[in-house]
DNA sequence: TGTACATCAGTGAACGCGCGTTCACTGATGTAC
DNA sequence: TGTACATCAGTGAACGCGCGTTCACTGATGTAC
């Protein structure tokens, strides 16, 4: 790829980011491209498609999570570890006025984005890790799917972003989840 | 009111409904007073925002969500009432492809339109009975609040909606939720 | 009951807006010699 | 190293679209007598 051709990539990136975070999926294209300075046939040649742009904005962030989860294996608390993940995924979620959760929030269709697809199955295999290591620890219920609790989790993050003044809203419906709680076992210790 | 005017307030909530449910936010006004066969402004004159529109359409359901709650007060269980409630709750909301999620899921700020505030207290007292009288039988832990199960059963009907397809999701997700799955003290019994 | 009229609801073409998207043209880049 | 040139990225005015919204006019309704 050419260099300059690299740097509006990038440049694009980082206004993209910016935008969504302030105004969601209402953030509009060609405001992106100029605020990148470049014009809207170049964000179009990079991006093709709206959803082309978030899933290489996601990607990055996927990255870091599934590095933050292969580190939070060796944490002598399976249970902890867990929590400490999926609150990491769900503050990644909110990031975007909830338009990553939208995006992750549930199994991509069969038709969508490959891309997309690949965040959504790298971030289920290392929370799939956490969570069944916190099983056989006992310290989480096991009836617990990992794919329902990502779930469950992005839809928390959304919903924090609809009341974003209240900041401990995230914090108390995570402790509402089973096994998000600190468990029987734990108190009693 | 003019009979004609009463008459084509309900078409036009009637077409709204239909809308709303079929296509979510994305519904244009334009298209809701054609397919209720009356031209824009009459639209206009009735409801001079979306958000009237939406507020006239929940405000019937939220009547219906509170005499249920008010029956089921005479249940023989508390806890399974509640739960009984807030599926309802949750059914409710996933009416309209998250728009009524969205809008009842979190307290709303003290400027917007009083009719919504008020359906949403209407909802919080039902709630609020039948939780506290969960929590006394000792069905439900009693650090839960009324208000943040409510946000918290609202952010799963949103998340249901992004997976229609998947028609158990919103119960197993429910069942994640502290208190909403049947509870130590009822599986011992 | 019949009629005249004031009131107010309904109409719908038209407006301005901002969006996503295109494409003929320009120009920078990197390569081959 | 220097230069000529093919490639391909960038430009940005312009397009069509559908949206929310308005408003001058029409006409139905219900009332007063």
């Amino acid at each position: 790829m050419r260099a300059d051709a690299r740097d509006n990539r990038e440049r694009v990136l980082r206004a993209a980011r910016a935008a969504f975070a302030e105004q969601g999926a209402q953030a509009s294209l060609n405001k992106i491209a100029q605020s990148a300075g470049v014009g809207p046939g170049t964000l179009y040649r990079h991006f093709p498609t709206l959803g082309a742009l978030l899933v290489a904005i996601i990607g990055d962030d996927v990255a870091a999570l599934c590095e933050k989860g292969r580190d939070l294996l060796g944490h002598p608390s399976p249970a902890e570890a867990l929590r400490t993940w999926l609150r990491a995924v769900a503050e990644h979620a909110t990031a975007m006025r909830g338009l990553v959760a939208a995006r992750m929030a549930v199994p991509p269709a069969p038709d969508a984005d490959a891309a997309l697809a690949a965040c959504h199955e790298r971030i289920r295999a290392t929370g799939s890790a956490l969570l069944e290591r916190a099983q056989r620890d006992g310290g989480v219920p096991g009836d617990i799917e990992i794919a329902d609790l990502l779930t469950l989790v992005n839809a928390i993050a959304w919903v924090s972003e609809q009341a974003p003044c209240d900041e401990y809203l995230l914090d108390r419906l995570l402790a509402l989840v089973r096994g998000m709680d600190r468990s029987p076992r734990e108190e009693k210790a």
